[in-house]
DNA sequence: GTCTATAATATGATAGAC
DNA sequence: GTCTATCATATTATAGAC
C-alpha cells in the first residue's frame, strides 16, 4: 500500500479510537490492529503518539472545516445554518449518548494531562465559534455575536456530557428544542416571548 | 497509623488525582507516592483500581451531600439555594479552568472506558439534580422542576467545559450572569423581561 | 513499506518477611 | 499494617531482516 494511504488510515481509525476510548487508553497497539499493520510497522508512520494526536486533530479540523463548507452552502439563511449546527446533537445521537462530544471530551483529557496539544485541540472548538459568530453577525446580532456563538457552544457541551451521563434521548430532544426556540428569540427585533426554558 | 486513617489519605489523594490527572492516567504508584506509602501495602487497602474508583465515587457522594447540606442550612429562599450552585463555577473557577467539571469529565472517561462504575459516577449529577429540582418545586415550579434542573445542570456543565478549553475567565463571568438572570426569569409570574441572553 | 524480534519501562497485582 | 521483592502483562519505542 502506499504510505499516504496506510497513513491515512492509521489517522482515521486513531480519530475513531481517541473518540470511542479516549486518548490514553488507545493504544498503538489497539490502532495497528484495527488497521491491519504491525505495531513494528506502525513506528515507520508515526514516531510518537504526540505525533499522531497532531495529525488527528488536523484531520478533525479538516473534517469540521468541510462540515461548516457544507452547512453554509445548503443553508440560505444564517438561522437555519446555526440550526445546522444545534442539529448534531441529534444527528449524532447515538455517538453522543455513548461517548460525549469527540471535541468536548477530548480537551477535557488534554487538559487533565496538562498535553502540549490542549490548546490546539481547542483550535477545533474556535472553528465552530468563529463560524457561528459570523453566522450571527449576518443574523444582525454583530455586537454580540462572540458572546452567542460561545453561548450556544456552551449548550451543545453541556447537553453532550449529560447526554452520556444520563443517556435520556427525550433530555437531548427537549434541549434541542429549547435552542431552537432560544435561536429564533434571538432574531433582532423580536419580542421577547414567553418561553419557559430559554 | 490506623487502618481507616491510612484507608481515608488513600481516598482523598485518590479523589484529587482522578481530577487532576484523570481516571486511567493515575496510577497506584502516583497516589501511594502522594500518601507515601510503599506500593506494595497499597493492596492491604484496595484490591483494585476499580475498588478504589468505588471508594472514591462514594466519597464523592458524602462531600457533595454535605455541600447541599450546607447551602440548603444557609440560605432562606429556593432561588439563593439554587445560586449556591451557580456560584460553585465561580467559587472552583481556578480548577475549573485548569480541569474541567469533577463530575462531568469522570462521567465522560468512564462513558468511554464503559466502565462499570459509569452509571454510579452519575450518581454524583442525580444527588444535584434531585436536590435542584427540589428547589424548583420551593420556587413554584413543580410541574416543570425536573426539566428546569436539568437544565441548569447542562448549562453548568457546558460553561465548565469551554472554561477549560479557553480558560476566559470572561466568559465565566457572562455565563454565570446569564444563569442567574435566567433563574430570576424562571419565578413564577414575572413578566419575561428581555434577556439577551438567556 | 512491511515484517519479526526485542528492548526498556510502567502498570496492576501478589508473596512473604517483619 | 507496612515493607521489599517479584510476577505477569502491556506499553512506547527501536533494530534489523525481507
Amino acid at each position: 500500500m502506499v504510505a499516504a494511504a496506510t497513513r491515512q488510515q492509521i489517522v482515521e481509525a486513531a480519530d475513531r479510537l481517541f473518540y470511542e476510548r479516549g486518548f490514553e487508553a488507545t493504544s498503538f497497539a489497539d490502532i495497528a490492529g484495527e488497521v491491519g499493520l504491525s505495531r513494528g510497522n506502525f513506528y515507520y508512520h508515526f514516531k510518537t503518539k504526540d505525533e499522531l494526536l497532531d495529525a488527528v486533530i488536523t484531520h478533525r479540523l479538516l473534517k469540521t472545516r468541510s462540515m461548516l463548507d457544507i452547512w453554509e452552502a445548503k443553508s440560505k439563511t444564517p438561522e437555519e445554518r446555526i440550526v445546522s449546527f444545534v442539529n448534531l446533537l441529534v444527528v449524532n445521537q447515538a455517538k453522543i449518548m455513548a461517548y460525549g462530544c469527540p471535541v468536548g471530551t477530548l480537551c477535557n483529557e488534554l487538559a487533565k494531562l496538562d498535553h502540549l496539544a490542549k490548546d490546539r485541540a481547542a483550535e477545533i472548538f474556535s472553528m465552530f465559534r468563529h463560524w457561528l459568530s459570523h453566522q450571527f453577525i449576518a443574523f444582525g446580532r454583530e455586537a454580540e455575536a462572540d458572546a452567542l456563538a460561545m453561548h450556544i457552544l456552551m449548550r451543545s457541551q453541556g447537553v453532550a456530557t449529560l447526554a452520556a451521563a444520563y443517556r435520556d434521548e427525550i433530555f437531548v430532544r427537549n434541549e434541542v428544542e429549547n435552542m431552537r426556540a432560544w435561536l429564533a428569540a434571538q432574531r433582532p427585533g423580536t419580542p421577547v416571548l414567553p418561553e419557559t426554558l430559554s
